[in-house]
DNA sequence: AATGAATGAGAGTTCATTCAT
DNA sequence: TATGAATGAACTCTCATTCAT
């Protein structure tokens, strides 16, 4: 009987281990057995909460990219300099991974094996949280910190590809600290790898570091 | 299956056709069937090529990275500076993409599908490419070109990365200006984001982008 | 795969319709269909009860000589001259033939079939067999009843090689009386099909050896 | 073109090369790439010399009981007692094993995966052995040589049936004293294992022993 | 006289899915 | 709420066979 709150409890949980297993050998790589096997149930019952193991990638999506962009929604709408609202970013994209929220990782790999019926909802979602990122970026530049020049959808797409190939790594580097590649990302970001010259530049590309 | 001419020309094929195949279902999304289906063939003629879909995968992986390792050795070898490197770096690995090279997403995505045994040798390559890009890096900073402070290693893996990111969007979007996305990479990673403030930064952000 | 009591009953019944199936076709000519289709379930289906075609022929050439091997100890444990020992023996292992014991004809003809490492256990149960039949020859000649000069272990290895001709052509023709078989066997046994002559004989015997 | 000597004497090899991997590995488990592989010949080539692998097996089988029957017809044609001839009988099945003659083996194990028709050359073969063979008994019977009573259809088979299990046993363990083997069969056919309670019987038992 | 190349049928096996219990 | 049992479709892979060369 679905509805009860027990229920989309363990829901939950099989989304998280559906999420886990998709992660690990790839949506057609996994079978339901391997899910029913890591939430203790057996085969058969995994249907009791998904139709069908298409239904259940598309949820490990839905919930891997969800409270990823209600994050970016508060970073979005709160009040701080742009050099804070970057590291607010990078910090919940890269944390989305190390917290084994593996159902990011899915959602970036897997998919496009979603009949693209199914990928509308995700795609809206992509797609806002790309906007609210540029959004950012055409702030930075309004009030200065960025360069006018500055693309902000290549902007965008290229913060999120880095968090996403950071996150590969991450996620398979358990040792590695977080919070340095983070900051390193954000210079990298903010001024790039390159001397600057300039008497100044020193205290700008210093700033921050740990 | 002898070491013919016609027979490596036509095992070339099969190459290219599962790497086409195996880049836009999956290794485990794609079958044998498609692949034969895509080289004009019947499903049992592939064994002639392959002694299995898991060889092929191989295969395809080796010729994804073969030539783009061998295009980072020439480049790091050449005698110019960081700057022309870079840019001779970012070109190949995203024209990589652009020539339909599918090999490489196919190696970036599913190598990992590979028992550990036959990855080692995918694993050597990957490794020298990430080398000679960081000792680029390295370079750029004895001459004082980089900052002092740059984690060079950081540095290469996020130009892999970024890399990556953009060159799966060029795959999908074949309209997409390669050369622009190259220059803007090029000067995100060289200058970042950011506006100079300084009396000098005129100078550094003038070379040659619009 | 529990270890229910249903289950296992199931089970049984698949083995002995794969004895039945290996024993007309032999292994390889055999399929797994044939098996699915004498227990009238669907060819996936039988994957229930065995992890792969040769797991079943494993378990039937085990089927096939535990209870044979156990009745041998019974009889060599029984206390009984050693006449109506060999008529037991010859009894037991050819009535195993007729009791349509497919699988003791599944074990003497493709257990070769198997992985070495599987058929170890088949080999200790055959040697156990063949030694304890040796241990009633050994009794016999020690009891006088056998000659002194007997190989216990040919007269063994003969005796199986004799039943195991005469069960397959009893398997093969339903109408055949096997109480005379084994009688005649055993007479062949004991005596062999010479006249006795009485005293002069010993000069007949001679001739033609070496 | 056939009909040559060559061919043949090609031929010829390739029905040996059949016979030796058929005895390997079942008429089911081998393949005919297997046979062009012993043969040192490209497998679709085998075709040259047979239209099919069927044809491959029933050529085996006949190779491997010709000259077995003819050595038979010519034992039975002799002039000599009936010791020496069943000497001359069990010698000639039983070097058949040891010279490698792996056709009969294959005659033996895989010939009922012949179909029925092509079969019947085979049986009319087989019957013609045992039927010589139980010639020979009868004369033993008639010349007072061998019991009265015996059955000897039955005393047919056996032998053929001895032969064989010890054949297989020879076949496997190319140590093994054939000679040995021989006479103990002779002496168990003649005289069985009991011990003769008749006063002369010990020097009959003894006879011929090492 | 032999082969490279291909084929098609069928093999064993896996797996998402169903359903009575 | 969960499971044991079964299914059927699809998959990878093998192999006897063919045929132009």
């Amino acid at each position: 009987m679905p509805g009860t709150d027990r229920y989309q409890q363990h829901r939950a949980q099989a989304i998280r281990a559906a999420a886990s297993v998709f992660s690990e050998k790839g949506f057609h790589g996994a079978t339901t057995r391997d899910i029913a096997e890591r939430l203790g149930i057996k085969q058969g019952s995994l249907y009791y909460y998904f139709r069908s193991k298409e239904e259940a990638l598309e949820e490990v999506c839905l919930f891997g990219i969800r409270d990823y962009v209600l994050r970016m929604d508060q970073i979005a709408a709160s009040d701080q300099p742009f050099e804070a609202k970057l590291m607010a970013v990078l910090t919940s994209h890269l944390s989305s991974y190390r917290e084994r929220n593996e159902a990011l990782k899915v959602h970036n790999d897997e998919r496009l094996y979603l009949p693209s019926g199914k990928r509308t909802r995700l795609k809206e979602l992509g797609t806002h949280y790309r906007e609210k990122l540029e959004h950012i970026f055409e702030e930075g530049v309004a009030d200065g910190t960025l360069r006018d020049s500055l693309d902000c959808h290549f902007a965008a797409q290229s913060v999120i590809g880095i968090c996403n190939a950071w996150g590969d790594i991450i996620v398979r580097d358990p040792d590695l600290d977080m919070f340095a590649v983070i900051q390193k990302c954000a210079d990298l970001l903010l001024d790039g790898f390159r001397e600057r010259r300039g008497a100044d530049s020193a205290a700008v590309a210093d700033s921050g570091h740990g």
